[in-house]
DNA sequence: CAGCATCCAGTTGGATACTG
DNA sequence: CAGTATCCAACTGGATGCTG
């Protein structure tokens, strides 16, 4: 049926960029860098190397599940180094690679663009929430 | 009992970490920026104004109900412009405002930075992936 | 052509409990 | 202390069909 064929074409099509969209390079950091905690992890140890329990503390809103699941992510990417000494108590520590240390000027630019920002964005936000019940007194 | 104490303050904790985590600018940002698709519609967009159908076919990889989805939502934030000329059958354009605009430079940093050091993270990966199973012949 | 509504599968992420 | 395993609720995003 030519119907579904055209619908087999575009799901093949999509198919296909979506692969080529998990290759593009900006597309992947993107994903990283708006993981829920990844900005907050990285923020921290741009102040220095910190333990899993200070992490822990410090990025106080994460479960401990995902604090790992995360340090792991990073860990794999070569962002973060993960060093263990002793074993019993396990001391753990965190701290960034070079190649994560280069990213925390990308991260500057975005938060300085954000913060000098973020106020038109509400104010956006506003406009457009009061604008949209337009069909409220139809 | 003591234990559902300590487990209600942490959930406590947690909820207002939460909290000021939702309003930190720059993780708003980088949400926004990591959704799916808004890279890819604002990089199209940086190019001029798009029909919904050209994006669709620009994008490929999106529904139509994601296309629609991550538009509106650009929009309520400011970055995107949307008018509409012409009821049947409707014209409907997409722009970047000015605020959308300033974005770019942001997003070309990660971008220079992602194509400067993916090969970087591959690398890490690798040799991540490949050290991994340090138990296999335990 | 543009877009909304509905249904549904897959993933994400949180709570909890247990191990070395 | 650091980490793993399991269970499960909520959300995300895709497929499909309909409207002005």
């Amino acid at each position: 049926m030519v119907t579904s064929r055209a619908a087999a074409r575009r799901t093949a099509a999509r198919a296909a960029y979506l692969t080529s969209m998990a290759a593009c390079p900006t597309h992947r950091v993107l994903d990283r860098m708006g993981e829920r905690w990844v900005s907050l992890i990285l923020k921290e140890l741009a102040c220095g190397p910190r333990r899993h329990g200070e992490l822990a503390r410090a990025v106080a809103g994460a479960t401990q599940k995902m604090l790992t699941q995360t340090l792991r992510g990073l860990e794999r990417d070569g962002l973060v180094a993960r060093s263990v000494t002793g074993s019993v108590p396990p001391r753990v520590e965190y701290r960034l690679t070079p190649l994560g240390a280069s990213l925390l000027p990308v991260l500057a630019v975005v938060t300085e663009w954000s913060e000098r920002h973020i106020g038109d964005i509400d104010a956006a936000r506003a406009a457009y929430d009061a604008g949209t019940p337009r069909e409220r007194a139809r």
